[in-house]
DNA sequence: ATGGTTTATAATGTATACATTTACGACCAT
DNA sequence: ATGGTCGTAAATGTATACATTATAAACCAT
């Protein structure tokens, strides 16, 4: 340490750990597409950047690995994971059912005030849905509103889980233009489904937006082929 | 464990990295019952148990804690996860949807062979019903059939993670003498539904297992509230 | 004797040094 | 010129050293 070393203000917190940091920005990086499937994360390159030692990187490493975000091959270290065709249908297969069973657990545990924040997000989605990106932040918080109303620790896990491996797929999904309008409809049976404390109801509410979802999804990929890499 | 050091090929096959051995003993002595809920786990003590230094064993404690296994709280460490009432009721109304998703993506897409392998171990548990640990090992591998059958590998991490975690909460669960039996003809009910190709019927058979052995694990833990916990 | 303060030990959190293995390029032989 | 072999550089995997913080024990004051 030959350089001066005046002050590191902007990364740490002093508070939580390094390890956490790192972990918080690699998150970051990896939703944001900055690293795409199939790349080789370097050690050396994020204790770098972040200006860390190489110990709190690899820790937050091995928690991306048992994340599913990535893979530890034996000799080269993590490699952002990739999903094959497969095993995007058995994520959305299994993410229709886990809606169900969220919007479910929220028709039967639901609060008021919960209810309440649902009806808001769902009228706030009215009006932000020009940009993709504004259009899926909005989409993610009236998710996580429903998961939230389900009051099951465990299901909220596997949502994230779940949200962020799909995220990791693509940066952002192009939207066509009737589309919010129809996603405003199966938000609000859903919600009101759930209002009227109707289980069977909001589950299969869920499923069958999620079942349109993924056919949009697949929609997409199809537009976005012409720009093709990799995959 | 103590002579100095003649020779240690025990520990790692010296292909699989350290953290990898490390993660997974830790992952047994959990399981096993060696460290309760609430219990610190010190790196400096795994570190000389296990005859490694501690930077494995941090990465390692570090994917315990992103499947739920330990916190990490802020300057003390590992501490093995420990489940209050709310959540394990939590956990298995989760666990309950997911087998009757399990069942019925099983009804859907079992193979005969993949049919065949439950029926085989269906036929097994009949046999080993004294033991409570060889009870819960033929137990695992029936629903461990049943989701492989699923054909859903995130499904399949779903319920390794709820396993582990119901794994985490006892050891060995004492278990009266006509529940195998009854249990028999749960599990008989779940793969005839499968066999048929009746994703509802399997659904419904699974929930209502889950539903039952809920039940079972609720009083033995009243029973076993007398006597001591390990075992 | 009791409660608060202080100090010492130990554990965590981080950085760095070391070793082993892999990748890539140069060099030599044919 | 081409193919194979060897060597060097770099990255991973592991160990160890250092610093900061918490735990506790002991000591002092009241």
């Amino acid at each position: 340490m030959t350089a001066p070393k005046p002050v590191k203000e902007n990364k740490r917190k002093t508070n939580p750990s390094l390890a956490e940091y790192v972990y918080q920005e690699l998150l970051r990086s990896i939703r944001e597409g900055k690293y795409h499937p199939g790349e080789r994360i370097r050690e050396s390159v994020v204790s770098k950047e972040l200006d860390v030692s190489r110990t709190p990187v690899r820790e937050a490493l091995r928690r991306l690995q048992s994340e599913g975000r990535l893979n530890f091959e034996p000799q080269r270290g993590a490699v952002v994971a990739e999903l094959d065709r497969q095993e995007v249908a058995e994520l959305y297969a299994l993410r229709q059912q886990l809606e169900g069973i969220a919007a479910r657990f929220a028709a039967q545990h639901a609060s008021e005030g919960e209810i309440h924040a649902m009806e808001f997000i769902l009228e706030k989605s009215l009006d932000v849905s020009n940009d993709p990106r504004e259009h899926n932040q909005i989409n993610w918080e009236l998710h996580h509103a429903i998961y939230s109303a389900a009051h099951n620790r465990f299901l909220m896990k596997a949502f994230e889980s779940i949200s962020d491996s799909l995220a990791l797929l693509r940066g952002v999904k192009y939207i066509p233009e009737d589309r919010p309008k129809k996603l405003y409809e199966e938000h609000r049976r859903i919600i009101a489904a759930i209002k009227s404390g109707d289980p069977d109801a909001a589950d299969e509410a869920a499923q069958d937006h999620i079942r349109h979802s993924f056919q949009i999804h697949l929609e997409t990929l199809f537009r976005q082929r012409s720009g093709h890499e990799t995959d």
